[in-house]
RNA sequence: GGGCGGUUAGCUCAGCGGUAGAGCACUACGUUGACAUCGUAGGGGUCACUGGUUCGAUCCCAGUACCGCCCACCA
C-alpha cells in the first residue's frame, strides 16, 4: 500500500540513479528510428543552477522524454562553456585569497590553476541538473576547451583567416579597463547615468576675433558679439588633450567665418598648448550645445568616424587601465614637434571653402603621433575620473570656462546636469573606454548573409515566429565582430608572428606589447598548430631570405620559439616566431557547439546521425550572442546536406520567456529576489518545479514565478498520488497492458477511454507546437477534473457493487487509465510518475521496464465512443445541476432528498436507471425516479429539457427558490431576446455561415424550452 | 531615433471574428472509506480609449493614451 504522500527527497535520487544505470539517457542508435537531437545551451562552467536554467532545461527535458517515448533515437547533448572572463575572474578571486595576483604567475601556471579549479569545483551545475531530472546523455558531456572542440575552433579560425573573413585591424573598440581587454559590442550595457556637460572656450589662434551671431527662426538677430573663441560643450573634458579638431556643421552660419582657422586646446602648460583646426562635418547638430564639437578620434565612436572622414589624427591618451598615459616623451619636447606638425596640416587644409583636409592619395594627412606625448606631466598616471576633475579645475582657473549668471547674480561656470547614456562592461560593471587598438575581427556582415537567408526561406524557423524580426533586425545592421580578448583563459588565437623579412630593414622589428600584442613589422602565420605555423614560417623564410643576409636575422631573443633551418643544407639560422597572446571571445567556440560537440571536423557517426538538431531551446537574450552566430558558423562549416551546401544547425529555434519574480522583476542576487531552484526542489520536489515551469511557459516574453504556483503544482502531484492510492486500494490494475475499447460495456468506462485518447491528442499536439503550457494544462485538466473529479467518483458504486463483471471491467479500465496518465505526465513529472509506475507493480501487473522507456500511446478514434460520451455528459450535467440547485437553495449538504425526473425522453430515463447508484451518491439523493408528474412538495429545476423535481419544500426558503428561478429566467430571457433579434436580421440570415445560423436557432429553441420549464417550476412554487 | 511587444476577473495570464476562460485569491457549505496539499457550490469582467471594416469585433484595420523590452544615440 502506498503511503499517503509522495516523498520526493527519498525517491528522486534513487530513481535518477536507476535511469542512469539502465542507460536510459543514451541514444538508442536504432537506425530505423528517426533521430532527434537537442544541444543544450552550455551553461558557464562557473555556473550554478538558476531559475533560467531550470526553465530552459525543464523544457528541453520535456521534449526529449516525450520524443524518446515516441520511439525516436534521441540525443540530448550536454556540456559546459569555458566562459573566458567569468572563469578567469573566479580563479583570480581564489588567488586573491592567497594574496596573489594573476600576474604573479606565468601564463602557463595560471591556466593550469584554472584547469585545477575546474576539476575541483567546476561544473557543479551538472549535479544540480540531475536533481531537476535532466536526462541528457552525460556520457557525452563536452567542454568548450576540450581538445576536440579546441581543434574545431582552430580549424574554423584558420579557414576564415585564409578566406579573409577574419582580419586584424586597428579600430576603436570597447575596452574594459577592469579586465583590461577588448569586448564586443554585445558585452556593453548602455545605462542612463546622471552626468554633466561642461562648456569651455577654445581661444582662436593668435587672438583672432570674429562676429558671432545667433538668429531666431524668423531670421532676426538675437545675439551679436565679437568673440575670440569658439564654445565647446563636452561630457568628457579629460579627453580634450587628445582633440584633433573642432567640427561644426557646414551650414552653420555662426561659425562660417572661422572655418579653416585654428583654435587652441585650453589645457596644459600655456606656452605649449596645441592648436587644432576648425573643420566642417555633417555630424554636429547645430541645435545641440554650442553646435561645435571637439573631435577626439581615439576616445569616442562618433568622433572616430568624423576623424576618419576628415583625416584628423587620433591620439590615444589612456593606458589599458583607463588612466592617463605616463609613458610619453617629456611634454615640452613634444610641444615643439607639435607646432611643426600643425604647419604641415595647414598646408594640407583646403581653403576653398569645403572646410576639410585634402587627402589626395586617400591617406590620412597629418602624421600620427603618440597620444602619450600629449599628456602634460601634471596629468600623467591620473585615473580618467581624477584627470577629468583636474582638467575642469584648471580650465576654470584659467578663465576659459563659459560663464553664466548664477542664482545669486554672480557669474558661475556653465555646467549642465544631464542624463547621459554611459557604456558599462556587462561583467565588470566599470565604464567602458573606447580604445584605439589592434584587434581581430570577423567579417560578420559576410557571414550574416546566409544566416539571414536560412531563416528567411524557412530552413530554420523561430517559435514564436516574430522573433525572426529581432534576428533580421540585428543581422541587417551587423558590425564587425571583435573576437580577440586580452585574457589568459580561453582559446588562444592560432596566429604566430615573425619578423617581416622584406622591405626596409628598419621595420624589421617586432614591437611586442604585452597588452596590445605585436604591433609592427610582423609577418602573420595563421595555422591550426604551432608546428604548422613553424612550417609556414620556414617556407616564408626560405622564400624571402637570401643566403648572404642570413646573419642579420639571427635572433637574440631567447624566450620565443625558434626554428632551426638549414638553407640549402649549409648555413644554419634562426627565425623566431611568437604566438599572439590573445584569446578568442567565448562565443566564438559556442558558435560551433552544434557540430563541434558531435565530433566535427571528424566525420563521425554522431555528426551524420544527429546534425542538424531538431530544435534549439533558448531565451531571447542570447539570440544575438549565440543563435545568430551558430547560424553563421553552421552555414559555413556544418555538414553538407543534399544540395552539398552546409546545413543549418537546427530546424527550429524555440524562444522561451525570461523567469521573473512574482512582481515581474528580473531575478538577481544583488536585488535579493532570486529564487533558488534547488531550494524549491528541496521543499516541493523537482516535479512540482518542472510542472510549474511547463505550465508557465507560454508564448509571452516573461513569466512570473511564485512559490505559491510551485506549491499548487506540488498539490497536483499529491492529488495524482492519492488517485493512484485509491486505484491500488480498489485493486484497479490493467494486467496485460492492453485495452480493447470495443469490448467495454460500461458507458463510464467507454467514456473515459475516449477522454484518455483526447488528452493524449491534445498534449501531443501542444508539445509538437512547443506549447508547453497547453500540453501541461491539458494533462492537468484531464487528471484532476476528468479522472479524479468525475471518473473515480462515478465508478465507486461499480467498485463496491455486486456486478462482478462490471467490477472487473472497471478495475481494468481504471488501472489502464492510470497507467496512461503516468505516461502522459512523465515528460513533465518524471519522478512521481516513475515511482508510481514501479509501486503499482507490487500488487499489479509486472511492468517489464521503467516508465521512462514505455512508448507514448497512439490512441485512435476507436477509443472514442460518442454515445457513451453523450450519456456521461448528461449524467454529469444532471448531478451538477442538482448540486448547484441544492446549494443555492440552502439544502443542508448532508441531507439526502428524493428526486423525480419529469418529462424526460426514454433514453434519459434509461440513463437514470443505469447510473442510479452514481447519481444518488454524487447528488446526495435519497431516491431517483422517473415519473410522469412531480410529486407534492417538490421544487423543480431543469436539465436537458426535462424537469428535475426535488422534494425539498420543507428544507428551504421558498422565497429564495423563487428568487433563484426568477434570476435565471431573467438572464435567459435577455439572451433569448438577443438571439431573436439576431435571427430576425435578414442580413444575418443571408450572410452568416449556415452552421452559425443553425446553431443560433438551436440555442433559441433550447432556451425557449428551458424558459417554459422554469416558468412551470416557478408556478409550482407559487402553488406551495 | 529604429524595432518588438503589452493593456481581458482582486492578482498572474490564456483565448481570438459567432454564448468571455484558467490558476491563485475571495465567500458559503462540507471530515461522503483516495486526497483538507481535499470536496461542493458561488460571487467577480462596458476584454484601455476612439474611429473603421463586417450580418456580427475582446479578436481584424487605423489612430490615441499609458506600460514594458531590445538596439542605436547629441558632443
Amino acid at each position: 500500500m502506498l503511503d499517503s504522500r509522495f516523498d520526493p527527497s527519498a525517491a528522486e535520487a534513487r530513481l535518477y540513479k536507476r535511469w542512469e544505470e539502465l542507460g536510459c539517457f543514451t541514444p538508442s542508435m536504432d537506425t530505423a528510428a528517426e533521430p532527434y537531437c537537442i544541444v543544450i545551451p552550455p551553461p558557464n562552467v562557473t555556473g550554478v543552477l538558476h531559475m533560467g536554467h531550470a526553465l530552459n532545461h525543464t523544457l528541453q527535458d520535456v521534449l526529449v522524454r516525450f520524443e524518446r517515448m515516441r520511439g525516436k533515437n534521441v540525443l540530448w547533448q550536454p556540456g559546459t562553456d569555458h566562459a573566458g572572463i567569468a572563469t578567469q575572474m573566479v580563479v583570480e578571486r581564489e588567488l586573491a585569497k592567497e594574496g596573489k595576483k594573476r600576474t604573479d604567475l606565468t601564463r602557463d601556471e595560471f591556466t593550469a590553476k584554472v584547469w585545477q579549479w575546474k576539476a575541483q569545483s567546476g561544473g557543479q551545475i551538472v549535479e544540480q541538473d540531475k536533481r531537476l531530472g535532466v536526462s541528457a546523455d552525460w556520457s557525452r558531456e563536452r567542454f568548450t576547451m576540450d581538445e576536440g572542440l579546441s581543434a574545431a575552433v582552430r580549424k574554423v579560425f584558420v579557414q576564415l583567416y585564409n578566406e579573409g573573413l577574419i582580419y586584424r585591424d586597428k579600430r576603436l573598440v570597447n575596452w574594459d579597463p577592469h579586465f583590461q581587454t577588448a569586448i564586443s559590442d554585445l558585452e556593453v550595457e548602455n545605462r542612463e547615468t546622471p552626468g554633466h556637460m561642461w562648456h569651455f572656450k577654445y581661444p582662436l589662434a593668435g587672438g583672432e576675433t570674429y562676429e558671432y551671431m545667433e538668429k531666431d527662426e524668423d531670421g532676426n538677430v538675437t545675439l551679436r558679439e565679437t568673440r575670440d573663441y569658439i564654445s565647446i560643450a563636452t561630457t568628457r573634458p579629460e579627453t580634450m588633450l587628445g582633440d584633433g579638431a573642432v567640427a561644426v556643421h557646414p551650414e552653420d552660419a555662426r561659425y562660417a567665418p572661422i572655418v579653416g582657422k585654428l583654435c587652441e586646446i585650453p589645457v596644459g602648460p600655456k606656452e605649449h598648448r596645441r592648436l587644432i583646426p576648425i573643420i566642417t562635418d555633417e555630424y554636429p547638430d547645430p541645435d545641440f550645445g554650442s553646435g561645435a564639437v571637439k573631435i577626439t578620434g581615439a576616445h569616442d565612436f562618433n568622433d572616430y568616424q568624423v576623424a576618419k572622414r576628415a583625416g584628423i589624427p587620433m591620439y590615444a591618451l589612456m593606458d589599458e587601465r583607463g588612466a592617463m598615459r605616463a609613458d610619453g616623451a617629456p611634454y615640452a619636447q613634444e610641444a615643439a614637434a607639435a607646432k611643426k606638425r600643425v604647419d604641415t596640416w595647414l598646408d594640407l587644409f583646403d581653403p576653398s571653402g569645403a572646410g576639410r583636409f585634402h587627402s589626395p592619395a586617400g591617406e590620412t594627412a597629418p602624421e600620427d603621433v603618440s597620444g602619450a606625448n600629449l599628456v602634460p606631466d601634471a596629468y600623467r598616471g591620473l585615473d580618467r575620473f581624477e584627470a577629468r576633475a583636474r582638467v575642469i579645475a584648471d580650465i576654470t582657473a584659467d578663465g576659459n570656462a563659459v560663464m553664466v549668471e548664477g542664482e545669486d547674480g554672480a557669474m558661475v561656470p556653465l555646467v549642465e546636469d544631464k542624463v547621459i547614456m554611459q557604456p558599462f562592461g556587462d561583467r565588470s560593471g566599470v565604464v567602458i573606454e573606447p580604445m584605439l587598438t589592434d584587434q581581430w575581427f570577423v567579417n560578420a556582415e559576410e557571414l550574416s548573409k546566409e544566416a539571414r537567408a536560412a531563416v528567411a526561406d524557412g530552413r530554420t524557423d523561430f517559435v514564436p515566429e516574430n522573433w525572426s524580426k529581432t534576428y533580421f533586425n540585428w543581422l541587417d545592421n551587423i558590425e564587425p565582430w571583435c573576437i580577440s580578448r586580452q585574457l589568459w583563459w580561453g582559446h588562444r588565437i592560432p596566429v604566430w608572428y615573425g619578423r617581416s623579412l622584406s622591405g626596409d630593414p628598419n621595420t624589421l622589428v617586432i614591437t611586442y606589447n604585452e597588452q596590445l600584442g605585436p604591433v609592427d613589422g610582423r609577418q602573420i602565420f595563421c595555422a591550426s598548430s604551432e608546428s604548422e605555423a613553424l612550417e609556414l614560417a620556414a617556407e616564408y623564410a626560405r622564400k624571402e631570405l637570401r643566403l648572404d643576409e642570413v646573419d642579420a636575422f639571427v635572433s637574440d631573443e631567447s624566450t620565443v620559439n625558434r626554428i632551426d633551418m638549414t638553407n640549402s643544407g649549409q648555413v644554419p639560422f634562426q627565425y623566431p616566431i611568437v604566438q599572439d597572446p590573445d584569446v578568442l571571445d567565448t562565443w566564438f567556440s559556442s558558435a560551433l557547439w552544434p557540430f563541434s560537440t558531435l565530433g566535427w571536423p571528424d566525420k563521425t557517426k554522431e555528426l551524420e546521425t544527429f546534425y542538424p538538431g531538431a530544435v534549439l531551446v533558448t531565451a531571447f537574450d542570447i539570440i544575438f550572442f549565440w543563435v545568430a552566430r551558430m547560424m553563421m558558423m553552421g552555414l559555413k562549416f556544418g555538414p553538407k546536406g543534399a544540395d552539398s551546401k552546409p546545413m543549418v544547425p537546427f530546424k527550429h529555434v524555440y524562444i522561451h520567456a525570461l523567469v521573473l519574480d512574482e512582481k515581474g522583476q528580473k531575478m538577481s542576487k544583488s536585488k535579493g529576489n532570486a529564487m533558488d531552484p534547488l531550494e524549491l526542489i528541496d521543499e516541493y520536489g523537482a516535479d512540482a518545479l518542472r510542472f510549474t515551469m511547463a505550465r508557465l511557459a507560454g508564448m509571452g516574453r516573461n513569466i512570473r514565478l511564485s512559490r505559491q504556483a510551485v506549491e499548487g503544482n506540488r498539490n497536483f502531484g499529491t492529488k495524482l498520488w492519492n488517485a493512484a492510492r485509491f486505484c491500488q486500494m480498489n485493486e484497479c490494475a490493467n494486467w496485460d497492458g492492453e485495452l480493447d475499447p470495443a469490448a467495454l460495456t460500461e458507458p463510464v468506462n467507454q467514456w473515459i477511454a475516449g477522454e484518455v485518447a483526447a488528452a493524449f491528442a491534445e498534449t501531443t499536439a501542444a508539445l509538437e507546437a512547443y506549447r508547453f503550457d497547453d500540453g501541461a494544462g491539458a494533462a492537468y485538466k484531464f487528471v484532476w477534473n476528468t479522472f479524479c473529479d468525475w471518473y473515480l467518483e462515478l465508478i465507486k458504486p461499480l467498485l463496491n457493487g455486486e456486478d462482478e463483471e462490471a467490477k472487473a471491467e472497471t478495475r481494468r479500465v481504471a488501472g489502464w487509465t492510470l497507467d496512461q496518465i503516468l505516461k502522459l505526465l512523465h515528460p513533465f513529472m518524471p519522478f512521481i510518475t516513475e515511482e508510481l509506475w514501479g509501486a503499482l507493480a507490487e500488487h499489479g501487473p509486472a511492468r517489464g521496464d521503467v516508465l521512462m522507456r514505455q512508448s507514448w500511446p497512439r490512441l485512435g478514434s476507436a477509443y472514442v465512443n460518442p454515445a457513451a460520451a453523450a450519456e456521461m455528459d448528461w449524467v454529469c450535467d444532471l448531478i451538477s445541476e442538482i448540486r448547484s440547485f441544492r446549494a443555492d437553495l440552502g439544502v443542508p449538504a448532508g441531507a439526502k432528498v428524493p428526486m423525480t425526473l419529469v418529462g424526460a425522453p426514454r433514453a434519459n430515463r434509461e440513463r437514470l436507471t443505469r447510473h442510479h447508484a452514481a447519481i444518488t451518491a454524487r447528488a446526495r439523493l435519497e431516491t431517483a425516479r422517473a415519473e410522469p408528474a412531480a410529486p407534492e412538495g417538490s421544487v423543480t429545476t431543469v436539465v436537458g429539457g426535462a424537469s428535475v423535481a426535488l422534494r425539498i419544500a420543507d428544507l428551504i426558503d421558498v422565497a429564495e427558490a423563487k428568487a433563484r428561478l426568477d434570476k435565471e429566467v431573467a438572464g435567459l430571457n435577455k439572451e433569448l431576446a438577443g438571439l431573436s433579434k439576431k435571427l430576425a436580421n435578414p442580413n444575418f440570415i443571408a450572410k452568416a455561415p449556415e452552421d452559425i445560423v443553425a446553431e443560433n436557432r438551436q440555442r433559441l429553441a433550447d432556451g425557449e424550452v428551458r424558459v417554459d420549464k422554469l416558468a412551470a417550476a416557478r408556478a409550482g412554487l407559487d402553488a406551495l
